[in-house]
DNA sequence: AAGATCTGATCCGATCGCGTGTCAAATATC
DNA sequence: GATATTTGACACGCGATCGGATCAGATCTT
């Protein structure tokens, strides 16, 4: 009896039992962003999953116990990267200059269509509800949080600009990828740096 | 054989079969609704409809193909009626004051959570995709309409901004939904009319 | 080389929802 | 009252998918 614990680190294809672990788990991962951002979650099952990674099922029951699971494994993935890719260039703004902050933004999520749409669309429904919610409010404390000197203003107003920005930069990404807008990247950058001046309170 | 054409206008209940036919789709419209607005779309099944509507499933599919056929009239019925609340406000408004426009469509998605999760989420999922991104077009083309003398204006920056309002607009009303935003319904009209001023190239 | 372990392909029972069919009860017309 | 039509409750076959099991081939350890 094998103890699932203490799992044997033999060494198969000069990687490790954990490596190929991870590794598999991430090319379910991938798969799962691929079609979960095309199709949408709903509409895509384990055997989808599997055939798009090149793996059998019983490697994605190794790694997660649903679909739901693995959409809420890539969900973070996707925000977590972003986050990292953000916060700094939030510091390079110094709290003033939101340029830097909205670049990375944009280049994260304006770059891959499959992430603008897990976003905007698959983050509210379904298991990943709650963790869009999650990830809409993380952005609005760290909006609210690097927002100097605004003691006097009215907390709850910021609040409801904060949500606002945060959806219109999801609808305006959003619809530049279904090509409603005919801008540059550096256009609507632009333009979103100016819709988060005009909605700064 | 009765041809389904020349169906037989017979009277029960005290009304006839055209208005039987009509209170059934309507009553499956309702408890599409009702379904679609709290569990999601994707989450209901013809059955579920049935049970809720008290009708059994020859009755829904003498009105409708599929489920995803039902959620675009119920899609439809909420857009439409929505348009019909608007679109006299804004008129009232004059072109000037968006106050009367945003109080009629606050009261029409902010009054009922179900048709503010159907515009804010379900509308941008599978059937419904084709459909959300018509209203939320339909939206922009209208604000453009009533947008006066900005011909100097560059049309696709007044056009960012109109998708900007709109995920604003969607996003803090979700939001206030959720429990997210302390504000009674006029605080929370007041910060959507500064939102849009502000928003207004 | 021999044995142990890992991997990939296939198969299987169970479950679920769809779409349709049957039949008795209710209500209309004749 | 007799007959025809509508309605509601239930039952059935079908296909898809899930979650698991089996088994041969590949790869590592000894």
């Amino acid at each position: 009896m094998t103890d699932s614990s203490v799992a044997s680190a033999r060494v198969y294809g000069g990687v490790s039992a954990d490596e190929r672990r991870a590794q598999r788990r991430q090319r379910l991962v991938d798969a799962g962003l691929e079609l979960f951002g095309t199709r949408g979650v709903a509409a895509v099952g384990i055997g989808d999953i599997c055939a798009e990674a090149g793996l059998i099922k019983r490697y994605f029951y190794e790694n997660f116990s649903s679909i739901d699971d693995l959409a809420v494994a890539v969900f973070e993935q996707i925000t977590d990267s972003l986050v990292e890719q953000v916060l700094p260039a939030i510091v390079a703004g110094g709290g003033t200059d939101p340029r830097p902050a909205l670049t990375a933004y944009v280049n994260g999520a304006l770059a891959d269509a499959r992430v603008a749409r897990l976003l905007a669309v698959e983050g509210r429904t379904g298991a990943l509800a709650r963790h869009g919610d999650g990830f809409a409010t993380r952005a609005v404390e760290l909006w609210i949080g690097y927002t100097p000197a605004v003691k006097g203003q009215d907390e709850a107003k910021l609040r409801v600009r904060a949500y606002a920005f945060a959806g219109a930069l999801t609808q305006v990404i959003f619809a530049w990828h279904d090509g409603a807008l005919d801008l540059t990247t550096e256009q609507t950058i632009d333009e979103l740096v100016d819709i988060f001046t005009a909605l700064a309170p």
